[in-house]
Formats: structure tokens, C-alpha cells, sequence
RNA sequence: CGGAGCGUAGCGCAGCCUGGUAGCGCGUUUGGUUCGGGACCAAAAGGUCGAGGGUUCAAUUCCCUCCGCUCCGACCA
């Protein structure tokens, strides 16, 4: 392809839009031109890459027994009415009517699609195991685009969906998944890592996720360098000892405006952890209480799923009011009404300090165990860099991911909302065991360059390169140069190989700019002074070493170090 | 939605505080000199100063409302 014929116009500012390395790169390298906040149009250079990564995940999905399908976008409401997600996504869904006045839905996601599709379709245990998949536009009424394509108002996904028999049976073909996400974001050139995940709304016992490590990832990553235990930081757990403590009588202390731990800390001279942080939450309508340590945060993932509750939102003043009777910042978990979860690592913990439930008052010597009625110690913190592995007691860190893929264990939850049901050996009627498997395309692509790019600009793996070679035409008038390039572009092309002639009539700096810019494998440069010196010019992106090559030679050449490339 | 900031030419920005209707760099067009790591000279095109309202003789500038964008939190591939 001939860069004067082609749409790709390249920036030497960072647009003023992007934050982080990537998306910066995919604007001024031309991948992308944003429309609105959160829609992307993919420019030629994009869309390519884009194919290369669509199928790479093709491939390696046809590889894992799984079919592919296309599923509507858009999709009747009452769909997810029944599986009880039109509220649970509530505005996150795109949401509009037809002309008969019938709520629709741009599919955000296509669990509901696709279970109500399989139940009539499957009808004997002799079809399954089933894994289907597709590539398709998703939408999602984000409440913060951010990052350019890392989190888009419409996005590329690939969805995966196996039916099984059993449990045990959803557990090979949820591994065989596993297996191809593994391969997907190597051959990407990717390095991701699979972590144990929080299930959110989509619902499921158990899940991984696939990070890509990157300091701009919106993740917390929680990793364990001794014994490898990896999850989401909204997951992870930590090993505590039992507190086991004693002490004397309850004191009641005045404490005028002293309301937030950092207060507290400089009152009493007394370090965070010794005093208790009461929470006050409402789920479901219905106020709970929760403890953890002055120094340490709530895990509202954590919370949520121990209280089994829908919804989990900290309590607005008026209601602190009501459940403690003292102004927000006095709170404490002695002698209240509603139900109370501390961390587990308050148990047996005394000696505490906390809110009186009384304005400008704490009390000291609180003993837990002794003063207060707590309906269960469960782990309920955020876990960070320090804090003890779960399984070998090591310190743990925190990194930062981004997440590439989530592979979800969904058991019979939507097939039992739909009734989608086959009959087995015995003639009896089951429920379809499922799973559900996501890649966000799009955010690969843009991971891709996060993880790979310099000063300079992106630096393309192989794979996913929107051309394996950049071919520059220095001297565009010299008709000896043209002719090389004309021959080279022939023999390469005719090897299937990509590339890329920058024929502008433009100065060498520009085109060696541009070049690195756009960050294709391999730059071979044409021109006068090369040809003179015996050749073109030969060079890979991640390398300064330029070799001078015969012209006769050239394609045989490119073509060996391509072949190379790809075997890393 | 809560907090912070921004909106002036295709892109990146200055001007606004202290009103008198716009300027710089990049890019684009034309001509010339250049030509191996983002050249130089000359000329030119390109702007409802985000939108609406108010104050004023006069608003890009001051005030109000709205819209859009970006960043920090909750959602997620």
C-alpha cells in the first residue's frame, strides 16, 4: 500500500484529549479519530491491526472446538427482563424503542441472546458439549469513557459461550477456554497474566481475568512472587492472625470535632490501626454496619457478596443519624440496632478505640467480643502491597493490570431463566451447564501499544502489526530508486507480506519520524545514497542495527527475519 | 452523579485578570532554495472565539444558564 494513497495522517503533538502512552500513539500515529467522547473511528492503519488481533482470537477460538456466530446488537428488553439484568444494568445499558413503542436494547453483553438461542436449538445431551463465539460491537452506556479505546462507549468484543452437561464437563471446556486466552495474548505479543476475579453482575461462581501488567491499568493486581497466587485486587484475600487481646473497662472521652481517623490519630497520639472504623451502608434499603481497622479501607466487593445484596451503597448523613444517633465521624459498633460485620482481623481485638454513637465522643478499651454484638468476622479489606498471601503467608505487592479477557463459570444461572433445558441419556429433562468467555478486542489492540512502544512511538509485535514491513522511498524523483521499490514491493507482496511505501515527496527526517511513529517491524529504506552504498537498508524497529543488503537479495532477507519474528 | 480543570483556525496553544470583535507554532496551498533523523525564504487560504441569555456605547474578555471534552472516585472487556 502506497502511503499517498492511503488516509493516514500522522500528528507531531499529543493530542490534548489522551493521558496515557497508548491512546496518545494510536491518535498521532492515525489508528484513531475520536468522534465523541468514548466513539472511535478506526483509520486505515487501525482497522488493520485490528484485523490482525480479530484474528488471532479467530483462530485460536476455531482451535479450541468453538464456532462462530453473529448475534443481533440490538435485542428485544424483555429478554433481559427475564433473566432480572434490565434493572441490574440498569443505565448502563443503551436503551431505545421502535416504532411499535417496544423497549430494545443495544447488547452490551449476550448471555440472555445467546441462552435463549441454544435452549431451542439443543435438545439431546448428543449435542453437546456446544462452545459458540463471535466479534461483535458491544455498547455500553459508560459513566466514564476513558483511555481512547480502553473503556469506549462501543467496543469490539469477542463472546464466548459453552453448554455443557455438568459441572464437570464446564470445567473442560471452561479450561479449554483458559488454554486459548493463554495463546491469544502471547501470539499478540502480550504479556498477561491470568488472575483470580470478582464476578460482578454478570453473575457465576468463579472467574479469571487476564491482565496485561501496565502502570496505567485501571486494576489492582495483587500478586504473590513466592507461590504465585495472583486475583484482582477487588478479590484478593489475606492471611491475619486473631487479635487475642484483653483489657479493662470501656472510657468514655470527649473528642469536639474530631471526626476522621487522621483526627483521631493526632488525639489520642495512637497509630491508625488501633482504632475501629464504623461504616455505615444500606443495602438493599436495609442499613448494615460494617468494622475494619483505622487503617485499612472496605472492600464494598467483598461486603456485597458476604451480604449477598444487590445493592451496597455507604449511608447518607441522615440515616448515620438515625442508626448511631450521633453525628457522621461518632460512630462506633457498640449497642446498635442493625447488623454488624467486622474484618477478621478484629477478632478477639480489644483495647480499640472507636465512636461513641454520641456527639464529639469516642470511647477507649473496647473490647469487641465483650461490647459488642458482631453477626460475623469475615475478610471485608482491601488487601495491599504488604499485607500476607492467603496461601503461603508471604508478602503480597500490588501492580497495576489491565484487563484484556475474563473467563466466568456461570453454572445454570441464565440457563435456568430461560428454561434452556435438553434431555439426557435417560430421557430426563437438565438444565445446560454454562460458561462465558470475553475478550475486549479493541482494548487488546490499544494493551498491545501500552505495552509495547518507546519515545519514539509504537513498536508493533509481528502479529499485530498493520504492516510487517515500512518500505521508505527517499528519492521519490530518482527513477532507479522507484524501480527497486517497485520490484521489492512486487516480491514481497507476492509472499504475502505487508507493506507499507512511503512514497511522499518529503524530507528523509520526516519519513525516519513517521516511521518509528507508526512503529511497523521492519523499516527498509530505499534511496540514492543506499543504493550507492550497495543496497537497501535494512532495520527492526527494536533494534539500531541497520544492515546494508544486495537488492537481489532484499526480499529473501526481509522475509527470513519476518519468519523469525514470528517463531519468538 | 460527586470533586477538579478545560473549550479561541485541521492539530497544539497565547490573548481574557485590567472590555475597543484576534494572534503564535505545527499542518495545508503556491513559488523558490534545500534534501539521510520532524529544513529555510516568500506569498496565501483557513475563525459563528462551544451555545444561549444578561451587563455595557462596545463582550473572546465581566455575570448567569446550558452543552461538550479531560482528569480523580463507583461500573466493566
Amino acid at each position: 500500500m502506497r502511503w499517498t494513497r492511503t488516509l493516514v495522517t500522522t500528528l507531531r503533538d499529543d493530542p490534548q484529549e489522551a493521558e496515557i502512552a497508548s491512546h496518545k500513539l494510536m491518535v498521532r500515529a492515525g489508528l484513531i479519530r475520536k468522534l465523541s467522547g468514548g466513539l472511535y473511528t478506526f483509520m486505515p492503519l487501525g482497522l488493520r491491526a485490528l484485523q490482525k488481533v480479530a484474528q488471532i482470537v479467530r483462530e485460536e477460538m476455531n482451535r479450541a472446538g468453538a464456532q462462530e456466530i453473529l448475534m443481533p446488537a440490538l435485542q428485544p428488553a424483555e429478554l433481559w427482563e427475564r433473566s432480572g439484568r434490565l434493572a441490574a444494568m440498569g443505565p448502563g445499558m443503551f436503551k431505545l424503542r421502535d416504532r411499535a413503542e417496544r423497549l430494545m436494547a443495544l447488547g452490551p453483553t449476550h448471555e440472555e441472546v445467546v441462552t435463549e438461542l441454544l435452549g431451542g436449538e439443543v435438545s439431546s445431551y448428543r449435542q453437546l458439549p456446544c462452545t459458540v463465539y463471535q466479534i461483535q460491537t458491544k455498547f455500553r452506556d459508560e459513566i466514564r469513557p476513558r483511555f481512547g479505546l480502553m473503556r469506549a462507549k462501543e467496543f469490539i468484543m469477542k463472546d464466548a459461550y459453552s453448554f455443557d452437561t455438568s459441572l464437570e464437563a464446564a470445567d473442560a471446556s471452561y479450561q479449554a477456554m483458559y488454554d486459548a486466552y493463554t495463546r491469544i495474548f502471547k501470539r499478540c505479543g502480550l504479556d498477561a497474566r491470568a488472575v483470580e476475579a470478582d464476578t460482578g453482575d454478570i453473575g457465576g461462581k468463579w472467574s479469571h481475568e487476564f491482565m496485561v501488567l501496565a502502570d496505567s491499568g485501571e486494576d489492582g493486581v495483587i500478586d504473590c512472587p513466592v507461590c504465585g497466587y495472583a486475583a484482582n485486587q477487588e478479590r484478593a484475600e489475606r492471611k491475619v492472625a486473631e487479635a487475642n487481646e484483653t483489657c479493662g473497662a470501656v472510657e468514655e472521652i470527649a473528642t469536639p470535632n474530631v471526626r476522621t481517623i487522621d483526627d483521631l490519630v493526632a488525639f489520642f497520639a495512637c497509630p491508625a490501626e488501633r482504632f475501629i472504623k464504623t461504616l455505615v451502608y444500606v443495602a438493599d434499603g436495609k442499613p448494615v454496619v460494617a468494622l475494619v481497622p483505622g487503617d485499612r479501607d472496605l472492600n464494598e466487593h467483598k461486603f456485597k457478596r458476604l451480604l449477598g445484596a444487590k445493592k451496597l451503597e455507604l449511608a447518607d448523613d441522615a440515616t448515620v443519624q438515625q442508626v448511631t444517633g450521633a453525628p457522621v465521624g461518632f460512630a462506633g459498633p457498640v449497642g446498635l440496632a442493625v447488623p454488624v460485620y467486622a474484618d477478621q482481623s478484629l477478632k478477639g481485638a480489644a483495647g480499640r478505640i472507636t465512636g461513641a454513637n454520641k456527639a464529639d465522643t469516642h470511647i477507649t478499651n473496647v473490647d469487641l467480643t465483650r461490647d459488642a454484638t458482631v453477626a460475623a468476622y469475615e475478610d471485608l479489606v482491601i488487601v495491599g502491597g504488604g499485607d500476607m498471601c492467603p496461601r503461603c503467608g508471604k508478602p503480597l505487592q500490588v501492580k497495576r493490570g489491565i484487563e484484556v479477557g475474563h473467563v466466568f463459570k456461570l453454572g445454570t444461572k441464565y440457563t435456568e431463566a430461560f428454561d434452556a433445558a435438553y434431555l439426557n441419556a435417560e430421557g430426563q429433562r437438565e438444565l445446560m451447564v454454562m460458561g462465558c468467555y470475553g475478550i475486549g478486542v479493541t482494548r487488546t489492540l490499544q494493551a498491545v501499544i501500552e505495552q509495547c512502544h518507546d519515545a519514539d512511538g509504537i513498536a508493533w509485535p509481528v502479529t499485530v502489526a498493520p504492516f510487517a514491513v515500512t518500505l521508505l522511498l527517499l528519492d521519490p524523483k530518482d527513477a532507479a530508486v522507484c524501480e527497486v521499490v517497485d520490484t521489492l514491493e512486487r516480491e514481497l507482496q507476492a509472499q504475502g507480506i505487508d507493506v507499507f511505501t512511503d512514497d511522499r515527496e518529503e524530507r528523509p527526517g520526516v519519513k525516519f519520524k513517521d516511521a518509528d511513529l507508526i512503529g511497523c517491524p521492519i523499516r527498509v529504506v530505499v534511496g540514492a545514497k543506499g543504493l550507492a552504498k550497495g543496497g537497501v537498508e535494512i532495520k527492526l524497529r527494536t533494534s539500531k542495527d541497520v544492515a546494508i543488503v544486495p537488492v537481489a537479495d532484499a526480499a529473501a532477507d526481509i522475509v527470513a527475519r519476518i519468519r523469525a519474528m514470528r517463531q519468538d
